[in-house]
DNA sequence: TAATCATGTTAACAGTGTCAACATAGGATG
DNA sequence: CATCCTATGTTGACACTGTTAACATGATTA
């Protein structure tokens, strides 16, 4: 048995990224991390000087996943620009919602951000997929209006994600108004969309 | 010095109220609260179950808060229902930035919020403010127009705290066309809003 | 007055992130 | 080849956490 693991920091990525998806940042430890690779509690600063730090790692790659689905979603060339921009907000949602504790992980205040420029350029990767298409569906837009509109799309996945997310009023027992409209969004994300872009 | 405290319940509350918003949920201990009371470690559990409940009490205060300041905006009688409807998504959005910790918690999936019946209507609650106004702006829609339209603004106005808390993007010293916007934004929440009406 | 209940206390448990001190594997250097 | 250095691992410890059990006392009620 050697004594040098050869891949512990990979390893532990991946294992961190499984646990954290499984029960949530907060409930995840470096301990069972490090239990779980075979490894002593302490081995994994020896690869993270810091539990954030590795859990920046994980939510790095969570972003680079997004870019990439959001990508596949654009490179769809036999659709239309239109199709292409809705595709790429339901990919969005979609990974919000099946992605829930990691997604939870990416936009989680525990990490900062400044202090981790790789995670920084991932998340600004993800978002200029964004840019890519809404400068594509609406050509000669001047570069203030593109911005606005960019910001305006995020925040509205960004936003839907975090109520979707809210089973308490999309599955609430409670017959709410809130709680109906949740399900009616849910039910028919296109047709969300659709709407959300002839605003 | 008498024995029992008289108002232990409350003042842990408020006390939570502070720390929370000071350092965050997560850095929030519940002995430190204790010791601020001047209270044994283990006090609190007789007010409260678990450290889940004294959070889902300090949620419930700010949704309750954050409706009253919706109320407010909206109860500006002397302007127009559109003005008014763009006062509450400033009002809103300015809370979430102001208080961002205790957004953040209010928001935060370590809460179950199906356990805390009291908390899911507070919740309901402050959406249900907004579904006025539209109500109100829109006449004659049809109820389901009318709930989309609240995701839609409700999705719109939360994710833009979402992103704008960020401040890794919003403030970044990477010149990125993601941190010029959100800028941008910021800057002049109220023209943003506007725009995003007339979309 | 006596009994009960709400509300406090102390002691302890298992679990956490993190650090210091130590040990060895494997490559670089003489 | 021998030696040293650095990367990477280990053990042990610290202070802190949420939570429970067992106990004590203040206040209320019969």
């Amino acid at each position: 048995m050697k004594y040098h693991h050869g891949n512990l920091k990979e390893e532990l990525i991946l294992s961190a990224c499984i646990i954290c998806e499984a029960d949530g940042h907060d409930r995840m430890s470096l301990r069972s991390i490090a239990k779980e690779a075979k490894v002593s509690q302490t081995a994994p600063y020896r690869h993270f000087k810091t539990k954030e730090s590795l859990l920046a790692e994980v939510s790095t790659r969570g972003f680079i996943e997004l870019k990439e689905i959001l990508q596949n979603a654009n490179a769809k060339k036999t659709l239309s620009t239109r199709d292409r921009f809705l595709e790429m907000g339901q990919t969005y949602i979609e990974f919000g919602l099946s992605k829930r504790n990691t997604y939870d992980l990416m936009h989680s205040p525990v990490i900062d951000k400044t202090q981790f420029p790789e995670l920084l350029n991932s998340a600004v990767g993800a978002f200029e997929e964004l840019v890519c298409v809404l400068a594509e569906l609406n050509p000669g837009i001047s570069a203030k209006d593109l911005d606005i509109k960019c910001i305006h799309y995020w925040a509205l996945v960004h936003g839907l994600v975090g109520l979707l997310r809210n089973d308490s009023l999309a599955e609430s027992e409670i017959d709410t108004k809130a709680g109906n409209a949740m399900g009616l969004v849910k039910s028919d994300l296109r047709s969300f969309l659709i709407s959300a872009l002839e605003f």
